[in-house]
DNA sequence: TAGATTGTTAATCGATTAACAATC
DNA sequence: TAGATTGTTAATCGATTAACAATC
């Protein structure tokens, strides 16, 4: 079964596929053409159908496709109809964040437990999840069988924490600290760099000012 | 003041470039030739140059780029030169979070204010930051001359919202709302949707088992 | 069957990498 | 100057869009 290495701009999309067809039945709609779908999410119809056939053909000719089953394909593609045991490392507003979005556990990911280094976070309780030391990590993440780690510390500490991460045998990083982790090719590094998001939000809203509307303002150039 | 459009993907580089560039800094680095950011960066030398070109030649032949010339070069592409007003909208931990999170008014994001429906939350006060009641959202967006808005609410509350935001005259919405946001032309919205984030890297895990523990070749860029 | 719409191949477009002349 | 390294053009690679035959 030679799988054909998939693109990550296809992977990148899937989850977005995956929320409208949700929405979809949600409003009770059973079956949707490529061009229907294209029209709502604003792509082309040649894109769905081109992603969609790397995985195989979901569809059915004259039909189009059937909103609950790719629903369903998507979520096996995705991984989300397994369950994923997550702990959460720094217990801080970004980390309770994470723990209270019940949302992630209706796809799977079961958040196991949370750590901090600071005592007096350490044995309370978020949302049935007790913060622990991260003292215990190891031991825990074995214990547990632990394959996702979400990483909400300052950068500074987040290299060290990596690495004994790792070395635990932890399968998935969801990066939340500032800074590129060092791992081995196994191991998956997800990154949500909020501050770059931010940057490029001040790009496009500078770049908007520059090309103008039409009303005068100052161009700083 | 016909700027060539510049592409999507070297804008989604800037930040890191700047964010390296502000760690040569701390280093004491002074110059830095394309090559060895290339290394450290894990790009290809070619990329940088092409990247950078798009705004201007800010390197020197033989020489290579001055690291505190490039650092303020590009944080004025990206407008991070200038102060930009914020509110969050949304106080749970995710907006306390953010509000929080000090780095930003280094970048010159400075938040003025922060709205909630909740009559608990409204009247505390983060980090000096009052928290509002939504009703008083179109005059303190006028008043205080807001340019951006983070939406930390959810996802059925986040049209609504929007609209208001947008009538108020706000210029972008930092989004972080699971849902896709219907604005104007002129409005900015930069989505951080990280349950599709989370879904990727479920993908990226489990693609990773299937593959067994060959050889990969990606890395944590 | 006839109409609709997929699956898939071919054409186009854009982004990345390579190469090298310009020049500090 | 000679060596180094950029800026920029050309070549390659990959991703998106268009087209249409297959087929439900």
């Amino acid at each position: 079964m030679e799988r054909k290495e998939i693109s990550k701009a296809v992977i990148g999309r899937l989850p977005r596929y995956y929320r409208y067809l949700g929405e979809l039945i949600e409003e009770g709609v059973e079956r949707i053409s490529s061009n229907e779908l294209s029209a709502r999410m604003k792509v082309t119809a040649s894109q769905i159908r081109q992603d969609l056939n790397n995985f195989g053909g979901f569809g059915q000719q004259g039909y189009g496709y059937n909103v609950k089953y790719l629903y369903s394909e998507i979520s096996k593609i995705l991984g989300i109809d397994q369950q994923h045991n997550v702990i959460i490392i720094g217990a801080g507003n970004l980390g309770q964040a994470i723990a209270n979005y019940t949302n992630f556990e209706r796809r799977g990911f079961v958040i196991k437990g949370m750590f901090d280094i600071n005592p007096k976070l350490i044995g309370l309780v978020i949302r049935g999840i007790e913060i622990r030391s991260v003292d215990d990590l190891e031991t825990f993440i074995k214990d547990n069988e632990i394959q996702i780690a979400a990483l909400t510390i300052p950068k500074t500490k987040a290299p060290e924490i990596a690495d004994r991460l790792v070395n635990a045998g932890i399968k998935a990083i969801w990066n939340f600290a500032h800074t590129d982790l060092v791992v081995p090719d196994d191991v998956v590094v997800e990154n949500v760099h909020l501050s770059e998001s931010l940057m490029r939000l001040s790009y496009r809203v500078c770049s908007m000012q520059d090309q103008g509307d039409g009303k005068g303002e100052k161009s700083s150039k």
